[in-house]
DNA sequence: ATAAAAAGTGAGTGATTAATTGCTAATATT
DNA sequence: AATATTAGCAATTAATCACTCACTTTTTAT
């Protein structure tokens, strides 16, 4: 038996995220992690270190994917709002086929346990933040949105309520649509920003 | 020595609260409470059943706390849109003053771990974004905001705004004013509602 | 082939921590 | 004053888990 270094690192990262999906993160032992993978627990500690680890090779594997997902999403030239619609829905569709994202991001244990964490999700956040306060910083310039808008604090405000429906959607236990959020939310945001007079 | 019941539940859950604001949840423990009040560790179980108990005490005290300031702050008569920004200064105002507060609601442990606690949060936010939505039909009909606008759906909108703005400051341990950040988003919110055309 | 490296295991350790138990001392009730 | 109730404690329990160790098997390289 023995299945290469990479491969075994990924079924365990999938595993991790699987099972923080269905019973949140303390649940995420690194027993159950073995037993999902089909290993023996100690077998975990030869591809990881430590269980924070795998949290952070979780949480890296998915802001790769999460930024591919968007620049897939908003190739071709676009006005800046429909930019930002596909930004929003590409996002919201994204973590609604990784539930575990959420379940990472919001837990409590993640940053205040450990600082690499902490680290690693203040990365990911300031990059996605980064990335739409771009585009509204383009729409101000083209008029699409108001002069008076501010790209950073817009952005911030943007990711801020995307975020507080994905929250909500973890707490009530993914029991709407986060999908069916798309146009609505798109709608609020593009009436917040939209030049006015 | 003995203290009556109630003001050692009091106390009990002061702690318990003041040391979630300082180190998170996970370092509630009955022992860092116990020691914190100056009391054995089994005795907090004269006090509460179980360690959720405490939890479910400190949220129902919060809320009330919370909605106690918030009827305080938008008494007179004014505009529907005065009205939501004194909601929202009302309302960063008292999170910021009770740090415990975000580290309690967006911990997953909690809404994971315990059927009672999730119940208890989903109540209160419920009733909170109630309230909200109270004030934006108010202000549809009065013609503040725009007649296109969902009371119910704006409200749930402002609310998860106002979360995620929490929740970093939250994440960032703290790092930023939360009041400061009262007006900005009162206008985002302004911008995104009011009437136009 | 053979040595070295990598992947695997069963058994165990140590630390943490919510909750129990059996008792004592203080307070309230009658 | 006698009794019951309540608040308190020291000692312990029982469960959970990340992580280690000593050893075996499989794969890779020489």
């Amino acid at each position: 038996m023995g299945k290469p270094h990479h491969q075994r690192r990924q079924e365990i990262i999938q595993s991790a995220l699987a099972l923080a999906a269905e019973q949140g993160v303390k649940k995420v032992t690194t027993q159950a992690i073995a037993d999902r993978v089909g290993i023996a627990q100690p077998t975990v500690f030869r591809h990881f270190k430590t269980r924070d680890e795998i949290f952070a090779g979780a949480i890296a594997w998915l802001a790769d994917q999460l930024f591919e997902a968007l620049d897939a999403g908003i190739g071709g030239d676009m006005a800046a709002d429909r930019r930002l619609e596909a930004l929003v829905s590409t996002q919201l569709a994204f973590v609604s086929r990784h539930r575990g994202l959420p379940r990472m991001l919001f837990s409590d244990r993640l940053h205040l346990e450990s600082p690499m964490l902490k680290k690693v999700v203040q990365r990911v956040m300031a990059r996605y933040t980064g990335r739409i306060a771009e585009v509204i910083g383009a729409g101000v310039e083209s008029g699409c949105f108001d002069r008076s808008v501010d790209p950073e604090q817009g952005a911030r405000y943007v990711v801020a309520t995307i975020q507080g429906v994905i929250m909500r959607w973890s707490i009530f236990d993914f029991d709407f649509s986060l999908e069916g959020e798309a146009e609505p939310l798109s709608d609020f945001f593009r009436a917040a920003l939209k030049s006015r007079g």
